[in-house]
DNA sequence: CGGATGATTCGGTGCTCACCGAAATGTGAT
DNA sequence: ATCACATTTCGGTGAGCACCGAATCATCCG
């Protein structure tokens, strides 16, 4: 046991908030973080075309993003595969993204018009289901006592019951690094989707099931004629979930 | 049902991820928050003498921070009151902190490496209690069935028992805006201490029954004798947790 | 009514950093 | 070997912004 020393050479260790926040303050690092949501791993050119940035600048973003820790690079031959970190930066990217204000872009084209609204209907976050259908499906178990009351992050017995029913695996014990049940605000309908491990692994059982099937380089989920009478079967989750051609402009704030 | 038409202009939103960041990427500005994490209301003043800059440059400050959403103003006479928005920003910050890399400061004064030893034992984490203490808790209340395995943020039957076996209010029916119990990260430890509204309501049953008590203008706790009696029956905690001359310093990461 | 105090406005300064293009590096394919 | 392709390095440029001091405004106090 030592004791204080004036005269000593001495520190003490802050956390950093403004250095991380400073990776996050540039809106094409921003953009690349968003993008990357969708779990999978990007090459650089591809993040470079997405910004609309020089290659050049894109790496620049790159060697900060992941000298600070946020993502995490693979190289491959001529190639630079980054992803994001883990399920932590990803929940505070999103958790972030929920409390951010909404900024007006313009739409250009038809085709991004409905690429806009498939994103807002049906979309992976990470490694779960969000979007207006991922809102649906804590709705409905809430609503069914699967969930803990409102967004309280609670797993009922009736929960747990109905996801082995399911066929779901357990997510195991509840993992030392992961949290067993949790929500975080969706940024296109402002409302709670599941995330966690239980999130992840609904949206594993979905894929598996044919419930719903992921386009390839982008986030969207599309659910199938199998998934829609599985959602209204298991929890009677209405059509505007299921079409995403119901699906609406998010309010105004 | 609107449909989409190619000529008229159109608009969609996105979350500004960017913005919100560029607010805490300032080191004034995210000192000033981390302030603010005491929960209480500071001046402008005072918050540019513990920024160590120019009144006119917090003046700046405050105003983005403010009309950012992240901050709630309240003028008083020729006073500016700040404190935080409400708990959502309050928990964003605590990940965020848990989740940057960790800077070295150097400590000038022996009061300061005190000052800081205070905090690392025991401190409010805007209306919760964090530091060693905190961690204990979460650590103590784990290990006697009281809370969901790890850190999963499960509160047990037991464990509601105990709490109003405490006399704690129930914490209300979890209310629609505030998770009921929840965990963050805490920054000096590194490890996981409970807020949520049930850590919310453990605080203030702590303070009302003298088993802490609070430093003016910092978020310093303090154990009262009657706290360590309390603490160590309720919850066995052991003395690491319950004298700060025996907080260390945190473990290198 | 002064005079003290807290906060704000404004002009100006220096530094940081996002960006690009051109050239260079390294890897894969022919 | 040679060409194509993905990425990186580097120099230079321009914009944004954190900061201060001096002056001003508003409020409280004697």
């Amino acid at each position: 046991m030592k004791r204080w020393d004036a005269d000593q050479e001495s520190v003490a260790e802050t956390p950093d908030l403004a250095a991380l926040a400073a990776l996050l303050a540039d809106r094409t690092r921003a953009a690349i973080c968003m993008a990357l949501l969708d779990g999978g791993a990007w090459t650089a050119g591809e993040l470079a075309e997405y910004a609309a940035v020089a290659p050049s600048t894109t790496t620049e973003h790159l060697n900060l993003l992941v000298s600070g820790g946020l993502l995490a690079e693979e190289r491959r031959g001529r190639r630079r595969y980054v992803r994001l970190a883990g399920p932590e930066a990803a929940e505070t990217l999103e958790n972030l993204a929920g409390l951010a204000p909404y900024r007006r872009v313009p739409v250009r084209s038809l085709a991004e018009a409905n690429h806009r609204r498939a994103l807002h209907h049906a979309r992976t976050c990470y490694d779960h289901i969000a979007g207006a259908l991922g809102v649906a499906i804590v709705e409905a178990m809430s609503e069914r006592g699967l969930l803990g009351r409102d967004d309280g992050p609670v797993l009922t017995a009736a929960g747990a019951a109905w996801l082995t029913g399911l066929g779901v695996p357990d997510a195991g014990p509840p993992t030392a690094h992961r949290a067993h049940v949790r929500t975080c605000l969706d940024w296109t309908v402002r409302r709670r989707h599941l995330s966690g491990a239980v999130g992840a692994a609904l949206y594993r059982h979905a894929l598996e099931h044919g419930w719903v099937v992921k386009a390839v380089a982008t986030r969207i989920l599309t659910v199938t004629a199998a998934g829609r009478t599985a959602f209204r079967a298991q929890l009677g989750l209405p059509d505007e979930a299921l079409f995403p051609s119901l699906a609406l402009a998010p309010p105004r704030a």
